[in-house]
DNA sequence: TATGATAAGGTCAGATAAGGTCAAACTCGC
DNA sequence: GCGAGTTTGACCTTATCTGACCTTATCATA
């Protein structure tokens, strides 16, 4: 088993001991795992997406820190079955079934249900175009779907 | 936290405390956390601009004092202002800061105000760059304030 | 009524303390 | 030997803290 490997073992024993939630300093991590810094991120990014169920909050600066949210609840099988059945992009119709099935699931509120897509509608993202906006969107989508529920 | 946390922290509770008006001595206060007089300033230009939703004023010399208002007006006034304030680019700092004015003016709730953060944050628009990130994330911004007041 | 002492607050650049990005180099199983 | 996955390091961005120096206002008092 690589670092990584073992980096990633650590951070789910937190997740673990902390309900869900765990905070880390990337410089300590990484001197406790004998790496770069930036090995950190790495391990984040392959392991800890929200494709794995789980959503990544930081701060830069001093008092900096990384917090990782384990998607949790009874819900957590369905909401991951929707959030890996979105590809990685997605236009509004199908944006709008899975927002609907989120909630029809009784995984997200019709309040949220209704921000979310009006988060994900081409208006909001406006700016983009085509191939690129659905890709956006599928990002977006994921992560509000994660984070709605962690 | 660190210092600057505290001290915003204290003086949001004077403003609360006051009927969202606080009057100030800089140096008592940078007395009182033991920090340099400009910490002081530094807090206040970082967490109580115009963007978040307060008047500063002050002045020098004897007698001198700083004094932070907390804008009120009608909420849908406030709410386009707020939008307007929105350039047609802008960072997370900015956004934040924004999103916590509209926060603390009751327009929306502290839900949905995380919400919004989740949907304008690096990560949400991670496949974007740059500009162009910058760009989305002011459209989504507005799009999404304009939204939960309608 | 000038003038200098005293009492505020303002500015800005540099130091320090974090985390982020990206591409090159490396490893290891097939 | 090749390619996916991993490891590394150079360089970047953001947030906070500090101190030297500047500006403005008030008040005695000559």
């Amino acid at each position: 088993m690589g670092i990584s490997d073992m980096i990633a073992r650590f951070i789910t024993e937190m997740l673990e001991e902390a309900n869900g939630i765990a905070e880390l300093q990337r410089a300590e991590l990484a001197a406790r795992f004998n790496c770069v810094p930036s090995q950190i991120n790495y391990v984040i990014s392959t392991r800890f997406s929200p494709e794995h169920g789980y959503i990544v909050e930081s701060r830069r600066g001093g008092g900096g820190y990384i917090r990782i949210k384990r998607v949790k609840g009874p819900q957590k099988q369905r909401i991951m079955h929707i959030v890996n059945a979105i590809g990685n992009q997605i236009d509004t119709a199908s944006a709008s079934a899975f927002v609907t099935n989120a909630y029809n699931s009784g995984l997200i509120s019709r309040n949220v249900a209704k921000l979310i897509m009006a988060a994900v509608s081409d208006n909001a993202l406006r700016p983009l175009q085509g191939e690129q906006r659905d890709e956006v969107r599928a990002n977006l989508l994921k992560h509000l779907l994660i984070y709605t529920n962690s």
